[in-house]
DNA sequence: ATGATAACAGTTTTT
DNA sequence: CTGTTATCAT
């Protein structure tokens, strides 16, 4: 049973077996920590015998909680009931499942997403903008203030709006019994808090639990874990200090700084032998994060010996920046070099525009990681709104999402007649509508129109019998009865929405044939907690942003737009340690080979602007040597130079000779090819 | 109700 | 430059 232990190292196996008390475990970038998270959770159960069921492992992401619940299994394959492993959201979703009644609420309510949000929002409120309201929203749950504190606490004109704004969206959620991500935390905790009881169980219940990324945790997600440690003091986070790069939405590095103090009696434990990078890569990202003055303090160690300097490439603007990217990928492909081994980081996603270009032209595949995610598509969003509302006719917020799609001749002026009346009758959309008498619809939309939403109202119905007959049959129903693939079309995205819809109708078979017994509603919960699983495809290399890539690693990395502006990003409310933290995590995704790359200008925002190198490559110590190459890429076909002995001549042409830059010279009609240093520029 | 055009803004993103 | 939203004709 010592098997637990041959893959750890000493201060591994010493965190491992620290069970008792809080433990705070600073891991490193490529340190093992997923290893040592999941042999700590196998420990406790396989050899210090505590029963899965008493264990509680949080993560941030669906992706770590599905790669931790694998290499958890694969550990013990012999465990009868898997330990929870999950995101903070699925296990707020779980916990409302059983509780919410307590609230006085009922359990078949609906997660909704972002989207969702802003739609209710904009709704109630048109004037002020609605991400600046959903941001305030989001901000007051997580501070726990009711809109009564919200209001109460603004003093300017325009947040008393919001906190009126947010007293109708909470009322809006409680009448439609609907639940929003931050209602996942922000409920689960008002119900341990206010139900001493209730809180002493769950926390007797989960007696071990451990939390990946800690340094990603805001206010509530601490205040909710010290509620589940009512009853002990049993708490492992695992988190990294260095690599908080989400305090832009909340998470508190204060957490992981001052874990010790608010758990008193904590064991620390330092992972810092890194598994990952070459060493002269782990060099530079240390001497990058060394700037940084609040943190703890670490120092990766290499445990990867030799390998390639990390390489500065500087170019005159974006597109030659991408030439020399994708000139540089071929000659990594020639050479034999897998392309899902190599990626392309960047601060902002449109800087991936020039490079995709780039990438093009060479023929290079790639494949872009993030942006827009798979269930947030608004055609997904509408496929899945019909399964909503065919599961249950009162949901009317789904209603409203597809009665005129495909286009039925109602727009938003009768939406609005219907639901007013609806309200005024106490029925659903849906009840209403069927109960009217074509005469009394007929008040309220085009008389034409009145067929077509009765029609609608008779095919749900009908869909909705097959649905209760064979689910397989359904989704075959679904699209011959209400020709989905119809609402966008004419539109030049056709295809691509049908793909997804396709895809979508795919995804569903598959969950049906995996889980024939759970129904349809709980299918539906579980879809909005989930965000795209990337497939891989075969020969194409990844682009990303520096946010996207946290957790990954890749053989050969080029990080572009290293210049100031871009990284480190300035703007209101950015912070120079969390940029230079983004910094030190794009960094050390690199395994073998690292290049940085800047530019002399950019094309943004519809204008070029002339841009600074990054004072990262400086702090990084990249800075030797760099000045030459900097001064000598500065040369340009056509730029007119002087020669010690030909005199003054003009560029016809520049390439790259080992060291340095050789140009071809023009020096009154005799042409000769000389080294950039000695060339001065005029 | 719907499609066309003007005005505008413009990190990072998971659940 | 791009994508989104507000406003205006039809």
């Amino acid at each position: 049973m010592e098997k637990i232990f041959e893959k750890l190292n000493d201060e591994q196996s010493n965190a491992v077996r620290q069970t008792e008390g809080p433990v705070l475990i600073l891991a490193g970038a490529g340190s093992g920590k997923t290893t040592t998270i999941i042999s700590r959770l196998a420990y406790l159960i396989q050899e210090v015998g505590i029963p899965a069921s008493n264990t509680l492992t949080l993560t941030f992401t669906n992706k770590a909680a599905k790669e931790m619940r694998e290499r958890a299994l694969d550990m013990m394959p012999e465990i009868s009931y898997p330990p929870l492993l999950c995101t903070f959201h699925k296990f707020g979703l779980l916990f409302l499942k059983f509780n919410i009644h307590l609230l006085g609420r009922k359990n078949n309510f609906v997660v909704i997403d972002t989207d969702d949000k802003k739609r209710i929002i904009k709704k109630i409120n048109n004037e002020l903008p609605t991400p600046l309201i959903a941001s305030e929203i989001s901000r007051y749950k997580n501070s726990l203030l009711t809109p009564n504190d919200a209001y109460k606490q603004s003093e300017l004109f325009n947040y008393q709006q919001i906190a009126k704004v947010y007293e109708e969206y909470e009322t809006y959620l409680n009448e439609n019994n609907l639940v929003d991500f931050d209602d996942l935390i922000a409920l689960t905790y008002k119900l341990l808090d206010e139900n001493p009881e209730l809180a002493k169980t769950t926390s007797q219940k989960y007696q071990y639990i451990m939390i990946d990324e800690y340094q990603d945790t805001n206010e509530l997600q601490l205040k909710l874990l010290q509620k589940l440690c009512a009853t002990h003091t049993n708490l492992c986070v695992v988190g990294d200090d260095d690599q908080s790069i989400y305090g832009w939405r909340g998470a508190h590095i204060r957490n992981i700084m001052e874990f010790d103090q608010d758990f008193a009696g904590t064991s620390v434990f330092k992972l810092q032998n890194n598994y990952r990078s070459r060493e002269p890569i782990l060099k530079v990202a240390n001497a990058l994060i060394e700037h940084n003055r609040s943190r703890l303090g670490k120092t990766l160690l290499p445990t990867r010996g030799g390998g390639e300097a990390v390489v500065t490439l500087n170019s005159q603007d974006e597109n030659e920046e991408a030439r020399k990217i994708a000139t540089k990928i071929n000659k990594l492909m020639d050479s034999g070099v897998g392309a899902q081994d190599i990626a392309i980081l960047y601060r902002v996603n449109v800087l991936s525009r020039s490079i995709e270009d780039g990438l093009n032209r060479a023929g290079i595949g790639y494949k872009l990681v993030g942006g827009q995610r798979f269930y947030d598509r608004a055609e997904i969003k509408d496929l899945i709104s019909y399964i909503r509302v065919i599961t249950n006719y009162h949901d009317d917020f789904s209603f409203k999402r597809i009665i005129n799609k495909p286009k039925r001749g109602l727009g938003k002026a009768s939406v609005d007649k219907i639901e007013l009346a609806a309200h005024a009758a106490q029925k659903s959309i849906f009840e209403f509508i069927k109960s009217s008498t074509i005469a009394s619809l007929e008040a309220l939309v085009r008389k034409k129109n009145t067929k077509t939403i009765r029609q609608f109202i008779k095919d749900i119905e009908e869909v909705s019998k097959i649905a209760k007959e064979s689910t397989y049959e359904f989704i075959d129903a679904l699209e011959d009865t209400f020709h989905l693939k119809d609402i966008y079309k004419g539109q030049v995205d056709e295809q691509d929405r049908v793909l997804n819809m396709d895809e979508f109708y795919a995804l569903f078979r598959d969950f049906i044939k995996n889980s024939p017994e759970s129904g349809l509603d709980e299918f539906l919960n579980e879809l909005t907690l989930q965000s795209e699983q990337d497939q891989v495809e075969g020969e194409s290399i990844y682009m990303m942003s520096i946010h996207a890539s946290k957790g990954l690693e890749f053989k050969h990395l080029f990080i572009i737009g290293l210049e100031e502006g871009f990284l480190p990003l300035v703007g209101d409310g950015s912070d120079l340690e969390e940029e230079r933290r983004l910094g030190y995590v794009a960094f050390t995704r690199a395994k073998d080979t690292l290049t940085l790359s800047h530019v002399g200008s950019r094309f943004y925002k519809g204008r070029r602007s002339d841009l600074e190198k990054s004072r990262f490559f400086n702090e990084a110590g990249l800075c030797q040597g760099s000045l030459k190459v900097e001064k000598n890429t500065a040369f340009k076909k056509g730029d007119l130079v002087r020669h010690k002995i030909f005199g003054t001549g003009r560029i016809i042409g520049v390439s790259k000779s080992s060291k340095d830059f050789k140009l071809k010279i023009n020096f009154a009609g005799t042409k000769k090819d000389i080294l950039a240093s000695f060339i001065e520029k005029l």
